[in-house]
DNA sequence: TCCATAATTCAACAATCCTTGAAATATTGA
DNA sequence: TCAATATTTCAAGGATTGTTGAATTATGGA
């Protein structure tokens, strides 16, 4: 992930609804959602959410298919991934002050860990 | 760091001088680097760099002390450390797929890895 | 085909953010 | 005190972003 890359997704998660999307759907897994549930669950309007899930998928953040009359949206894991390792790596110039929580964190989650 | 900081901190960083202005501060470590020294380096005029100064700090990713006539800033690495935090447990929920590659920089970089 | 459902697109407007240059503030030294 | 340096503040304008409701597109079933 390059810096403009990085740049539209911290543009895309600083908008309330949409990082609320976002958190959601990681939630969610694999299934994802469908548009209006998720407008739904947020009470937001439906041609708001739909703004906000093209500005997400824009970023990469997300992606979407369909499902009958559905769009089914879901977190693009690899992406999310991707921009936990530029923030710390490539902004943060892995600092241990900074990636100490991070690694916290990694350690209770990682396939690799005792779980 | 709750969701409303998290969203402040993503505005932060979504703008290219802002981005730069902390990249160049966490390189530059606890010394810091003073706000006319910013502007010279990124070419950014000085009531420019500024205004994004301010943005940065209102956030609380960096902080300022006044060294003689200048002002000294200083990349804050405990609200970077808790950003990151917030991104893998409280957005991504702790997912193994995202945390990853996260987990891969944590572990060069913690003082409990193997160095 | 016709209707209902699910979602998006569009235009208009409001709100926020960024940039610019001039003026103001703070510090230092003569 | 005066001048120079370092930075911030302010107001104006332009650009971008967010919200709203109406119109449009796409799907599935009677």
């Amino acid at each position: 992930m390059d810096q403009g890359q990085a740049l539209a997704s911290f543009g895309a998660l600083s908008q309330e609804t949409r990082l609320q999307i976002v958190r959601m759907l990681v939630v969610a897994g694999p299934a994802g959602m469908a548009a209006g549930t998720i407008a739904e669950k947020l009470e937001v309007s439906p041609s708001n959410i739909s703004f906000h899930l093209k500005e997400l998928d824009r970023a990469g953040l997300i992606s979407q298919q369909r499902e009958a009359r559905s769009i089914i949206y879901s977190a693009n894991y690899h992406a999310l991934g991707e921009l936990v390792r530029f923030l710390m790596e490539d902004c943060c110039a892995g600092h241990p002050e900074i990636c100490a929580p991070a690694a916290a964190v990694a350690a209770c989650c990682a396939p690799s860990a005792k779980g």
